[in-house]
DNA sequence: AATGAATGAGTGTTCATTCAT
DNA sequence: TATGAATGAACACTCATTCAT
């Protein structure tokens, strides 16, 4: 809170010091690091300074790319969709049959739990989103690109309700202490698709 | 430490004044009050302040009652848990049968989007256990009796699966610009319960 | 911060519960307590509701006993003149020679730096009774006290200077990181009492 | 995040307005005004809204150049060594011989009673390093120091008994109310000196 | 006589934002 | 273009004190 030194000497404690300048991914560096703000400290626990020290870049770097903090919190929402939307589209990629979609499902929801980060993340965007209607669009791209996905097996209504139930057992997955058997995951998902259990 | 006004005079700006001492029912105000402020502005967003406020009590009040703002976040979600718990049931109290029960679960989620307020505090407890795990055994009792109100009709297997998906219909019909049929919901959960569409 | 139970039942966690009428020696368990919490934290650090805690007595009665905090802290420092008086005369009550008191006042030195809380206690009077002059009469009554016990060996002029120096060398050594010799300390003291080093 | 009046208007109540940015030697005056305050109400008494009052600067600049209280009390308190040390050193700085020695360590003693600022910031040092450890290093540079301007004339044993000492009869003259004789003071002193008194 | 609920001023600290450089 | 000093509102929390019981 205070640089005692001029910049570009003293490399001697704390890490490495700061003769960056020209960092034309430092726009993209700042959206990860908000997110990984986020993910410790939910959505409203997001702040410039937080994100300038994770981020390795100083504090006015953040408010000079982002002019304000509710600008920040939407574009990295935006990039958490755009990763995340990609991630999934990949996770069914290889996916040429229902038993294989079957698989695909309960592994999405296995691995939610393995890697929190991400599943907490969705959460919080939706929770930001059902108070703010500007994210609204936002969320309605994600469910829709969710949606299509999976619609290239099964058609969009079931698609649908495939989704809304991938949704309820990722959070009761994530909210459980003692995990349920993944023999159950796979039951409820088979009914939907309407494949034997 | 310094008096400003005297109490009782001075109902000019700002409202009554305050000649509240003895007051029983305080700490349950204060609570029904931070949970107002929890529906408007999130878990994040509980201040002594605000909730003062609402509650119309004097900040020190706030702070006298609940040692910290963690335990008060803590007694206002145990005090929705057992609200909504009650509710939920009464919901089902009447049901008798199958069809019954299906037209009470297409309920639950057309009142969520007619009443945001639960169901938003539910999502916000939902965010808050995820990484705060003293919030985790609230959860688990909630959970708990939500899947026993259902497993009256439906055994405790078909239970978990109806509770995930309801959970998963209402976060989807929150979010939802133009709101989806109320047949495709009806739809999703008759699959679950086994009935004819 | 609030007491859920009744007064005298659950005798479970936490401690005896208090059901401590009629406690004639309170009032001393309470400036004890007091001068407990004057040695941790200073005293400005003395509040109404640490000292209860620390007599065990419910803060209404610290209140009660003693109409100010400024109060409170007077005789709390009476309290330690008294005890504090008696002891240094014991210290030299069997001393009968000038070989006898030397060694007297290096044991006075070496035992501040054993128990720091009586020697802490001493310069938090000395200070507080330099801005406060409603303590003035007491740090004297303290400083004649101290004088007259060395006195009666010594004569008052070598015992007001004793006391002075007394006084000097054990601010040192109590803030001292590497002890010094006791040697010297004795070496200093001989010097004023015109004794061989 | 509201203002309320228009900056470099309204130069009405409490003083000049502040249209001050660039100002490089803040950080010393926010220092000095905090040795002010240390000496009207002690360490404990000290607080960023008092500092910044005296200092005349914002709040918030207080809390941006010092990033918490015990960091600006511990950089206050070093300003005061620094101070106290040169303004020793300079006291003793034509002293000659023996004779000239004894007049000028009477002169602290009286001198010390005339501005008692000085002293009293020389005790609140010496208390709040027996609580924090931290300040040790501090208190040892300044003995140090001391006894360093003492030794040229006497030797190292002879300077840290005069040193000791001069703090007794500071603490001593502090207190009383009735003055003691100067001629005293420089009995007590001629002594540890080994010259005639 | 004794208690603890109640109150609101005051604390240290964090922060979004502005702006001179 | 980029930075960090600067500002004041807001925060959680502590507290002396008052007062109804």
């Amino acid at each position: 809170m205070k640089q005692e030194d001029s910049p570009g000497t003293d490399p001697g404690k704390g890490g490495p010091r700061r003769p960056r300048r020209h960092d034309p991914a430092r726009r993209t560096r700042v959206l990860d690091a908000t997110l990984g703000v986020l993910v410790s400290d939910g959505a409203a626990g997001i702040t410039h300074r937080k994100v300038a020290a994770r981020a390795d870049v100083p504090l006015g770097s953040v408010t000079y790319h982002f002019a304000s903090l509710a600008e920040l919190r939407a574009a990295a929402f935006a990039r958490y969709v755009a990763l995340r939307t990609e991630e999934f589209a990949a996770a069914f990629a290889e996916v040429r049959d229902r038993p294989g979609l079957l698989d695909a499902l309960v592994a999405q929801v296995r691995e939610a739990t393995e890697r929190r980060r991400s599943a907490v993340l969705g959460f919080e965007l939706h929770l930001a989103a059902l108070r703010d209607p500007g994210l609204r669009a936002l969320t309605e791209e994600w469910t829709a690109a969710s949606r299509a996905v999976l619609a290239r097996f099964t058609g969009a209504v079931t698609a649908s309700r495939l989704d809304a139930l991938l949704e309820g057992l990722i959070l009761r997955a994530l909210l459980a202490t003692t995990p349920e058997p993944e023999e159950e995951t796979r039951a409820a998902l088979s009914g939907v698709l309407g494949l034997p259990a």
